[in-house]
RNA sequence: GCAUCUAUAGCUCAGUAGGAUAGAGCGCUCCCCUCCUAAGGGAGAGGUCAUUGGUUCGAUUCCAAUUAGGUGCACCA
């Protein structure tokens, strides 16, 4: 598609003695389109070339020569430049290149042949699945598929936590507790169960403790019972995972777990021995950071065991060798940033500073209540994230109950619905901040929410069907797409690949869901003001073409970021 | 204490690598069911961009300090 931008700033470099690629950095977008589509402001120019911004700006417009085709007219207002575009030619472009690519409008290849490895997700298996672990399921998911769409080999891991003492602890609690849960209906209710009363009974007697450290050491040890008990849980969790990450649509290209490089541990360590960056403190093998201000990072316990660093460092020297990485990104809790600053360093220091720097940690923030109270936290009621999805379900099959009963497939949209609303809760703000969880504000049907978006969806669709009509670009005439309404939706659809590029540039899916909002008010302000069905059969094509290429572009943004779109609600 | 994140309308948040009059949604006030879903539409009120300095032609944006809140700081992940 045509770059706007490029052109404008190769006029503008013709007449100064400039970069272009500089000029086309300094181009702005006006907060008000009577003030043009693009604007260039000279005060940048005016410590170099030693003259006052207006005197630039006059003799830059006196000199620059514009295609017609692309520029209606150029203006100044102020110190600034404001360049108008051609209505027409930015409509036949976009709507000719979303004809070519339908649901790939918006993708580039940016990133071919480039790994990106992302690990999300990531929950402990045998103890709950929780509210907690949304928030890296579903931007880490939505990360995975903006790369995808950029080109890039997007590697989706899921690093389960499938190692560690909450087997001794659950597998203790098997033991002293078998005959009060009822283990064949319902297993992972029952094993959850266990592991919630085990974690709290610990706290009043340590000596479970030391039950749940011995169990864990006969698992590491290789005791056959054990090791079937440990695969069976693992087994089970995963199967209960399953269910939700089908709720959710999330799907990763890799479950190796922490299990998974128990045997390859030893290596590392033993590298960073080599490389002398081991030390023994207090009892412990550490590499010590004080030169950077950081804690030291403790690769081995003072009782002999291996930790989550060890843990991550050896996944590190795993991934690098398996997918030689573009960018390694981590996506979990805020609270963590201090330990990946650790291994990223300890990482550069044995020598992997290229891959370091390709790491990142991508953090969020909690999922609290309206309150700002941490969900799960103090009221004990069900956190898992199945039912908290199940319930969403449910609850928007109660509002379709109510307020269109006769539609159908019900359980589909609700489903649709449902689930949607909570993906775009999360990812409609920044994921440093917290999200609030908040059952009315998220179901609400009007607003910025997943369920408005979905509306506006199945208003384009809706109408379109409405119309009988199949979209051919060969019937539409450009020049019946430009009012002021109309225009402002092709100017939206000719950014979704900045946009999905700059999501993806600061790994925050929220960049997508904003664009989703701005394109949704934008599509319903043109709704409102304009009779899509009319009689004149140019303008009503034009316009039908103009709500299907709105209903394409909503569709394939909502699935970046892990929703799926209802036909009708 | 040190590190780090956050602070914009009553509430929840956007704010495009410093730029023109700071924008949405919810809530609130008023109006509108003879148009395509009232799960709607129109109009309006509502701001010292936490404070103070600095850099700049220009700061909500960058820097420093201060204040308030969140999180993390040695064998849990």
């Amino acid at each position: 598609m045509i770059n706007i931008k490029e052109e404008i700033a190769n006029s503008i470099a013709k007449t100064v003695n400039l970069d272009e690629k500089e000029l086309a950095n300094y181009i702005e977008i006006p907060p008000n389109s009577d003030l043009g589509d693009y604007a260039f402001p000279c005060f940048k120019l005016a410590k170099e070339l030693k003259k006052a911004p207006p005197m630039i700006a006059n003799e830059i417009k006196e000199k620059i020569v514009i295609d017609e085709n692309i520029l209606e007219k150029v203006e100044i207002q102020g110190g600034y430049l404001n360049f108008y575009v051609n209505k027409q030619m930015l409509a036949k472009e976009v709507l000719t290149e979303l004809d070519n690519k339908k649901e790939k409008f918006g993708s580039v290849n940016i990133g071919e042949g480039k790994n990106v490895v992302i690990d999300y997700s990531s929950p402990n298996i045998a103890k709950p699945f929780h509210i907690g672990h949304l928030r890296s399921t579903v931007i880490g998911g939505a990360l995975y598929k903006i790369y995808k769409f950029l080109g890039y080999n997007s590697v989706g891991i899921n690093y389960l936590g499938d190692w560690g003492i909450q087997f001794g602890k659950v597998m203790t609690g098997l033991e002293l507790w078998k005959d009060e849960y009822d283990l064949s209906n319902n297993t992972i209710d029952a094993v959850l169960k266990i592991y919630v009363r085990f974690s709290k009974e610990e706290k009043e007697k340590p000596e479970m403790t030391d039950m749940a450290r011995q169990a864990f050491k006969k698992l590491e040890d290789g005791d056959k019972q054990a090791l079937e008990t440990w695969k069976w849980l693992r087994e089970i969790s995963l199967a209960n995972y399953e269910k939700t990450y089908k709720l959710l649509n999330a799907k990763f290209d890799s479950y190796n777990g922490e299990a998974y490089y128990n045997d390859k541990m030893d290596k590392v360590v033993e590298e960073l021995e080599q490389k002398g960056l081991l030390k023994d403190s207090q009892g412990a093998k550490i590499v010590d950071l004080e030169e950077f201000d950081m804690p030291p990072c403790i690769i081995i316990t003072s009782a002999g065991t291996t930790i989550y660093a060890t843990r991550d460092l050896t996944s590190l020297e795993d991934r690098i060798n398996k997918y030689d990485f573009e960018k390694a990104l981590y996506v979990v809790g805020n609270e963590q940033q201090l330990h990946f600053k650790q291994v990223f360093k300890v990482l550069e220091l044995m020598g992997y500073e290229k891959y370091a720097k390709r790491c990142e940690h991508i953090p969020f923030g909690l999922v609290v209540d309206k309150d700002g109270e941490k969900i799960g936290s103090r009221k004990g009621n069900s956190v898992l994230l199945e039912d908290i999805l199940n319930e969403a379900i449910e609850k928007v099959k109660n509002i379709i109950n109510e307020k269109n009963p006769d539609l159908p497939d019900k359980d589909e949209v609700a489903r649709k619905v449902g689930v949607g609303a909570i993906i775009f809760n999360d990812l409609s703000n920044s994921r440093i901040k917290d999200e609030i969880f908040d059952w009315d504000m998220l179901l609400n049907f009007q607003g910025e929410t997943g369920p408005y978006i979905q509306y506006i969806y199945v208003r384009t669709n809706s109408v379109l069907t409405k119309a009988g009509y199949t979209p051919s670009i060969k019937d539409v005439d450009f020049s019946k797409v430009t009012e002021k309404e109309a225009f402002d939706i092709i100017k939206l659809l000719y950014s979704f690949s900045d946009v999905a590029i700059q999501a993806a540039a600061k790994n925050e899916p929220s960049v997508i869901s904003r664009y989703l909002i701005d394109l949704s008010q934008a599509f319903s302000n043109y709704y409102n003001q304009y009779h899509i069905l009319t009689d004149d059969k140019a303008i009503q094509d034009a316009r039908l073409y103009l709500t299907y290429a709105v209903g394409i572009v909503l569709k394939t943004g909502a699935e970046l970021l892990g929703m799926e779109m209802p036909d009708r609600m």
